[in-house]
DNA sequence: CCAGACGTTGTT
DNA sequence: GTCTGG
DNA sequence: CCAGACGTTGTT
DNA sequence: GTCTGG
């Protein structure tokens, strides 16, 4: 879930245009890869940190045909520094995605661990305050050849669940604290690897929440509410 | 050398 | 079963 | 992640 | 683009 650009401690000014605001941007109640989202990044070049549209899914630079690439929505940290679809951008393309939730889908086992028939449990997952909190992405430019557009995309990263998140899926997104912000956006650092850690768990919550997130068409707020 | 992969989650 | 679209 | 499609010839 | 496998 993504309702707007900011992020508490971090001021960011507008990167899009207004065109491109007005042809991507809707809010967020329920997100989903291919769909356009609010990114901050740091302009090597002036220092500013600007917010602007991207699309979730990456491709990297060298893809020839978006089409048959499988644009991953995630990075495992484990291995991010080595992988050649991520490498480069871990190193001097990091940036910051600003959501108030995500969602995780607990896989329902029996007592033999196997997998159990019908729909998975959805739940919400957010840190304690509620205000809007900061994932670890990466991003990309690729340029079609034949006509020169321009698509910049990004991925988010991923890490171990927690205690909490890891009663519901084994995985969660990188949570960036405040004050590593700056760490992770200016890209001087080659590799910190020791911001992409699991979030500590008594700074989050996690709710049960209605299946109706399963449908994208059900973008309104009340997806979040608890069941 | 060329061809083909380059990813995740979840499942086996 | 597997791929695509959202 | 989940939901929904998974096809052709020919016509608008 | 760059690495791996054959």
């Amino acid at each position: 879930m993504q309702q707007g650009p900011d992020l508490p401690g971090l001021h960011s000014e507008l990167g899009a245009t207004p065109e491109e605001i007005v042809r991507a941007w809707e809010a967020h109640s329920n997100g989903a890869p291919a769909q356009w989202f609010w990114v901050v990044r740091r302009e090597p070049g002036s220092g500013r940190y600007v917010h602007d549209l991207l699309q979730w899914g990456l491709i990297p630079n060298w893809v020839k045909d978006p089409g048959v690439w499988p644009k991953p929505i995630n990075a495992r940290c484990e291995g991010i520094q080595s992988k050649p679809a991520f490498r480069d951008a871990y190193r001097s393309r990091r940036c910051l995605v600003p959501i108030d939730l995500f969602f995780e889908w607990m896989r329902i086992r029996d007592e033999g661990g196997k997998p159990v028939k019908g729909p998975k449990q959805p739940y919400a997952i957010a840190v304690k305050n509620r205000l809007p909190y900061a994932v670890a992405g990466l991003w990309e430019s690729w340029i079609d050849r034949a006509s020169g557009r321009i698509t910049r995309s990004f991925a988010i990263v991923t890490c171990e669940a927690n205690a909490l998140v890891g009663q519901i899926h084994d995985r969660m997104s990188v949570i960036i604290a405040p004050e590593n912000f700056n760490r992770w956006l200016d890209n001087i650092e080659p590799d910190p690897f020791d911001l992409m850690v699991p979030y500590p768990p008594e700074r989050m919550e996690i709710w049960p929440i209605s299946t109706r997130v399963n449908n994208v068409a059900n973008n309104d707020a009340d997806i979040a509410a608890a069941v």
